[in-house]
DNA sequence: CAGAACCCCCATTCAAATACCGGTATTGTA
DNA sequence: TACAATACCGGTATTTGAATGGGGGTTCTG
């Protein structure tokens, strides 16, 4: 085996990852949050929407200071899987 | 552009997050823990090691509720990086 | 009509994650 | 003194996906 592909689970959860940062962008802009976190427009759009669901440790944490939110939450939060 | 080689900066917070991983592991075997995360040994030493140097947020999730640690303090301890 | 904001498709490059190999150092034990 | 087991390291190879950019499309509002 070797680099698996990702489990449907896997890709719940990056929907639920997508869900949460989108509400808490709010009413600002992708381009604008995406620029304040040091990402493209396009990566955000894709994390988003669950088309990029398991991306890297720092973009997460990135994306968490721009929108206030706590990264132990949405750890909690989207990892109803193998808890 | 298209997916820009790792920079030095982000290779030095890669080794810094694993080396709080590894005294975060204690005594633990690398394969004892890496079990209990859900990912191989090869794979946690890559990261200990700074070889895997941006590791995915979900890995590095389930590393830290099998080390207790608390993701918040390992993005703030690592990232003293682009605040 | 222009602009903003978002979406989808395509293509590219680089790295995560895994596995296998041999090597080294330590520790326990017969 | 061997010898085996444990634990870690380095290198190589593979597959898959993150991250990016470009181009075009939709919807809404001024």
């Amino acid at each position: 085996m070797v680099r698996t592909p990702l489990t449907p689970e896997e890709r719940e959860r990056g929907e639920r990852l997508g869900l949460l940062l989108r509400e808490a962008r709010r009413g600002r802009s992708m381009v604008e949050v995406a620029a304040s976190a040091g990402l493209s427009a396009e990566t955000l759009r894709k994390i988003e929407t669950g088309r990029a669901p398991t991306p890297a440790f720092f973009t997460v944490a990135a994306l968490a200071q721009t929108l206030g939110l706590s990264m132990d939450e949405i750890a909690a939060s989207c990892s109803p899987v193998t808890v």
